[in-house]
RNA sequence: GGAGGGAUGGCCGAGUGGCUUAAGGCAACUGACUUGAAAUCAGUCGUGGCCGCAAGGUCACCGGGGGUUCGAAUCCCUCUCCCUCCGCCA
């Protein structure tokens, strides 16, 4: 959510903004006339509302019935026009709530101008890309033949898309969220176990409502919404609050699986772990003050990369341009790991700063230690990489020639001793 | 799932239709007294919208939403959450 202030004071610069991002700026204008009119109303009925609080106390004092019989009858008046404006104010507040919600954050003035991902602009390259003296093979080949990964199974018992880790594949996965987990606890993060469903009111909080609805599980019976992401439940922690500035930065990971119902054509990306309906992540989050959230991203960032450079896998860090960053983001890098079966970078992890977008729609807000107003707090977050993409790029990295999986060195405390993965 | 009881400011807690612009207490902050502190005294002490350069004015908010009324924390409907008991249950 924009300030609504701002969108009035600057309605150019969020034109520019919704243009950049490759979207339609008409919505812009459609708020500057609702706005202009709720206010309107709002002079008119606030008069008509101080006459009617002041009538009322004059009912309450006169003792003559008569004299009291008019002054109701020329309150009752007073109500009915204050009905009349306050359900006009209320359908103007409606709209304005809806149609402010689907504007995105305005990017940072340092995000690339580009009309899509292909225009996403390439940082640096971190190690070399890996030389095999054999033929890399892909995961989805190495998976089966080891008997850690069982896609007709998953199948099965659910359906495309769905694949079962079995044994050593399981246990791989588990030891890579293990080691996230304590890496971000080590790099100051507290650790979270949140309800993996939330309210439709948290989806909104964190931005994916009411504009990501069709991407979304529900269950209609019960009106609870499966989490596409970590980043829901943590900002939904602390919605509605206002916190001491003293408290601040408050910086989160969390576990969780995501869900997600994106529609995926048929044909294209189908095959293997890289993109499905459910998977694990680990996540970061950070609430800091506006004038932290800059450096925050950049902490975040490396704190993102550590993870990378722990597993030994090379990555590149790419930054997002303007038609690609996400809906709450000002600015967006994404890590990418280099997968030598598929041949391909694989993204697998998005650090963004919403600054004070998701705080608005959370209501999150800090009282400066020296007693001024409140303010919004500007929110981050980051994936600590997600787990389909990361356990590709570790198998296909880390095979060998005869097949066998070698296991990372960090992540052999969770390996109950096995160092490699053999068939 | 069934029966009953609740939800008031940072916290506790009064308040069942109009001198309530929500009593009182605690905590916090400021000042006075004090060498300093404690105690005491005085004051301040919620969030947001609208108008205004500002000072200030005004409106709304007593779990959420709706209703009755000239007027609602208070009455009615509804939803959510919490507590007690029963049932079921990993």
């Amino acid at each position: 959510m924009l300030d609504i202030n701002l969108i009035r004071e600057q309605p150019d610069r969020v034109r520019k903004a919704l243009s950049d991002r490759q979207m339609d700026p008409a919505p812009v204008d459609r708020i500057l006339a609702l706005d202009a009119r709720r206010r309107a109303i709002l002079t008119e009925v606030e008069v008509l509302k101080a006459r009617r609080n002041t009538g009322s106390k004059e009912i309450s004092l006169e003792k003559d019935a008569a004299a009291r019989k008019t002054k109701i009858e020329a309150m009752r008046e007073v109500g009915f026009n204050i009905a009349a404006f306050d359900k006009e104010v209320a359908e103007i507040e409606e709209e304005l709530r809806s149609v402010a919600a689907i504007i995105p954050n305005l990017p940072d003035a340092r995000t690339p101008y580009g009309k899509d991902d292909s225009e996403n602009v390439v940082l640096r390259t971190v190690g070399q890309l890996p030389k095999f003296d054999f033929e890399p093979k892909i995961h989805w080949d190495l998976g089966p033949e080891l008997g850690i990964l069982d896609f007709e199974r998953g199948v099965k018992i659910t359906g495309s898309r769905f694949y079962v880790l079995t044994g050593l594949g399981a246990r791989l996965q588990r030891a890579l969220i293990a080691y996230m987990l304590d890496l971000h606890n080590r790099q100051g993060y507290l650790e979270q176990y949140t309800p993996f469903m939330v309210k439709a009111a948290t989806l909104y909080a964190a931005g994916q409502l009411p504009k990501f609805a069709d991407n979304l599980y529900h269950d209609a019976e019960e009106d609870l919404w499966l989490v596409p992401t970590a980043e829901v439940p943590l900002t939904g922690l602390h919605m509605d609050e206002i916190l001491e500035e003293k408290q601040l930065p408050l910086q989160y990971t969390a576990y969780t699986p995501c869900f997600r119902r994106e529609k995926m054509s048929a044909g294209r990306e189908v095959r293997g772990i890289k993109r499905g309906h459910q998977f694990d992540k680990v996540e970061m989050y950070v609430f800091c003050k506006p004038e932290e959230s800059d450096a925050r991203l950049e902490k975040m960032r490396e704190h993102a990369e550590a993870t990378c450079t722990g597993l030994g896998l090379t990555y590149r860090v790419k930054q997002l341009c303007t038609g690609d960053i996400g809906f709450g983001a000002t600015m967006t890098y994404d890590i990418e790991v280099w997968a030598p079966g598929l041949q391909e970078w694989l993204e697998v992890s998005s650090i963004s700063n919403d600054t004070d977008f998701q705080a608005r729609r959370a209501n999150i807000k800090y009282r400066p230690a020296d007693g001024g107003r409140t303010r919004f707090v500007h929110t981050l977050n980051g994936s600590g990489l997600g787990m389909p993409r990361t356990l590709i790029a570790v198998l296909e990295n880390y095979q060998q020639a005869d097949g066998s999986i070698k296991i990372p060195e960090v992540l052999l405390p969770w390996m109950g001793g096995v160092e490699i993965i053999r068939q």
